[in-house]
DNA sequence: GCCGTTTTCGGCCCGACTGTTTTCAGTCG
């Protein structure tokens, strides 16, 4: 799929325009970036089927763009881009990952110091080089070094959903080869972590014979993107895509299928813990079956392995060494929430705030996905950029979904759309909207958008007065961590908890691939507290919808059940929940 | 460069915050 790579040009095109203080083209390049990476259809079939004109189709996409589009898909270049590189050759996707780094510091750092990259930086900045700049001082030095260091902390670790895409699109890729049986993931992709080193894969053949599993893995080593092939062999081979993400394939005998999928899932700690655990009974745990003695007594599934050495089957997110195989001893393993179970998406933004999609077309897609109901919650007025609804506008809103709402119904969905909005928590912790506007509405999204860099104890303070607000039900992303790219606010997350539990307010599980905030650690404190919890996708368009899996992954992983969940509960009682002031 | 219930040109892109400065440049959301 060449969307994201498209878009990745157009991000850097637009970097590079910022540069020169070209106005409007930058955000006319990001709008098309941005709308091409949330396209769940690849661009060469848009263009196959529809030409020109199916690509001008896609919003932010007009005639220019859509001949780059083409361009790239007929060359693999964008003319404008080389021009642009030719002149000033810096690697900008990486120069722009650090905080505080934007298009002109970048041009700076070029002109005055030659810097192109993440090394250079550090070495210029190291040597107290930066703080001679204009409108660089030590602070400034400062801030880059500590951000360099975050990155640096995460380097090598890519997002879940990255990592999940290319693997989905591998095993698809290989499941049309009919000598293939079975295939999964396996690692801490399987687990589900919010961030992934490289992608294991297992596979069994058919009848086990060598000359297929040749087959299958020179299918493997050739899939599109691939880079570098590590290791080439009949059971193991190990590949790097161009994102540089390593992928390995295993192929194993059908009769150890389930405990080398035990064992190549993990974690390392979890099975330390089972393999002990097969001991204390006598037998033998490994990759390739459960022994006693010599004899194989279990391997084929994974719920015989786990069966053998007296556990019930552990779902893969579970296994982290964090207490589950004690509490399955002792049967008091929850069962957690399944990726079914959702029954809406209470964390959506319309065409209202700038969003891609209309209320309708969001609704719709909602339910396509099964859902009984669907929140809009738009920013407000506070957030200008995002075209923050005020007051008026909201009521407007209100109107407007009150009158879908009954249209809706005269055409046969069945899908209720809720009105909250995502309210600005103000540095004194007060909201950017009148209470009695939000009374108005069936629930107030409320969070933090702006002076991240309070003290602890201010920020703590900040969000408790929020949650105070009785008309707040929801704090969206709790933490503001933005993975491999900021750390969280200095934040009691403890007292949050404890002044969830106390106002009843639901800490949102914020799905977007780049936030999943809370983590599965908080969630699963605050499932302990008995802290009510939503799992939101916080989508811009309604393919968004789709980041649901990711939030409730984390949630899995912190434990949470079906009853932790207010939006796992039927209308009815969600309703409840919001009208409990 | 895109877009159109202001429709083929003229809008679009604001305000807080930080760090640099002494009136402002740049980044972020």
């Amino acid at each position: 799929m060449k969307n994201q790579e498209i878009a990745n040009i157009f991000y850097q095109i637009a970097i590079y325009l910022e540069m020169d203080n070209i106005s409007f083209k930058p955000q006319a390049y990001e709008k098309a970036a941005f709308a091409l990476e949330s396209l769940s259809e690849d661009v060469k079939d848009i263009f196959q089927r529809e030409a020109e004109e199916g690509l001008k189709k896609i919003p932010g996409v007009g005639e220019n763009i859509a001949k780059k589009i083409i361009e790239y898909l007929k060359t693999g270049k964008i003319k404008e881009y080389e021009k642009y590189y030719h002149k000033m050759p810096v690697n900008i996707g990486e120069l722009i990952q650090v905080e505080g780094i934007g298009p002109k510091m970048i041009k700076a750092l070029y002109k005055n110091l030659k810097i192109t990259n993440l090394e250079d930086l550090e070495k210029a900045a190291q040597q107290g080089k930066l703080r001679k700049l204009p409108n660089f001082g030590e602070k400034t030095e400062k801030n880059i070094l500590e951000s360099i260091a975050f990155l640096k902390r995460s380097r090598g670790r890519f997002l879940l959903s990255e990592a999940l895409f290319l693997a989905e699109d591998i095993i698809l890729q290989l499941k049309k080869i009919k000598e293939i049986d079975k295939i999964s993931v396996a690692g801490s992709l399987r687990r589900m972590k919010e961030t992934i080193g490289d992608i294991d894969l297992l596979a069994t053949i058919k009848n086990g014979a060598k000359e297929d599993a040749k087959k299958v893995m020179d299918v493997f080593v050739n899939l599109d993107g691939i880079i570098k092939v590590w290791d080439y062999g009949l059971t193991k081979s190990s590949v790097r895509f161009d994102k540089k993400i390593d992928a390995d394939l295993r192929v194993v005998d059908d009769d150890e299928f389930g405990s080398a999928l035990q064992y190549f899932t993990g974690s390392k700690d979890h099975n330390i813990k089972t393999r002990k655990l097969a001991m204390e009974k006598n037998l033998k745990l490994n990759e390739y079956g459960v022994f006693k003695g010599k004899k194989l007594t279990a391997g084929k599934t994974e719920e015989e392995v786990y069966q053998a050495i007296g556990l019930p089957y552990m779902e893969p997110e579970l296994r982290e060494d964090r207490g589950e195989i004690e509490a399955a001893l002792e049967e008091k393993l929850p069962k957690i929430i399944g990726y079914d179970e959702i029954k809406g998406d209470l964390h959506c933004h319309s065409d209202w705030d700038g969003g891609e999609n209309s209320i309708e077309e969001m609704a719709k897609a909602a339910q396509l996905l099964g859902y009984e109901y669907l929140g809009i919650s738009d920013h407000t007025k506070f957030l200008r950029i995002e075209n923050g609804l005020d007051e008026k506008q909201l009521l407007e809103q209100h109107k407007a979904i009150e009158k879908l709402n009954s249209r809706i119904q005269h055409t046969g969905y069945r899908i209720q759309i809720l009105h909250g909005c995502e309210a600005n928590i103000l540095n004194d912790g007060s909201l950017d909207i009148d209470d009695k506007v939000l009374a108005q509405l069936d629930y107030v999204i409320a969070g933090i958008h702006s002076s991240m860099k309070m003290t602890r104890e201010e920020m703590t303070q900040r969000m408790i007065k929020a949650m105070q607000n009785p008309y707040v039900k929801i704090i969206s992303h709790p933490t503001g961590r933005l993975i491999n790219r900021r750390d969280e606010y200095q934040l009691d997350i403890e007292k949050i908890i404890e002044t969830a539990r106390e106002t009843s307010t639901a800490l949102e599980i914020n799905s977007f691939p780049s936030r999943l905030d809370l983590n599965d650690k908080n969630i699963r404190k605050a499932v302990e507290k008995g802290v009510k919890l939503v799992i939101n996708t916080d989508a811009h368009h309604r393919d968004h919808l789709q980041f649901m899996r990711f939030g409730i992954a984390q949630a899995r992983r912190g434990w949470a059940t079906k009853n932790d969940i207010i939006n796992a509960w039927p209308i009815d009682k969600l309703l409840k929940f919001f009208h409990k002031i």
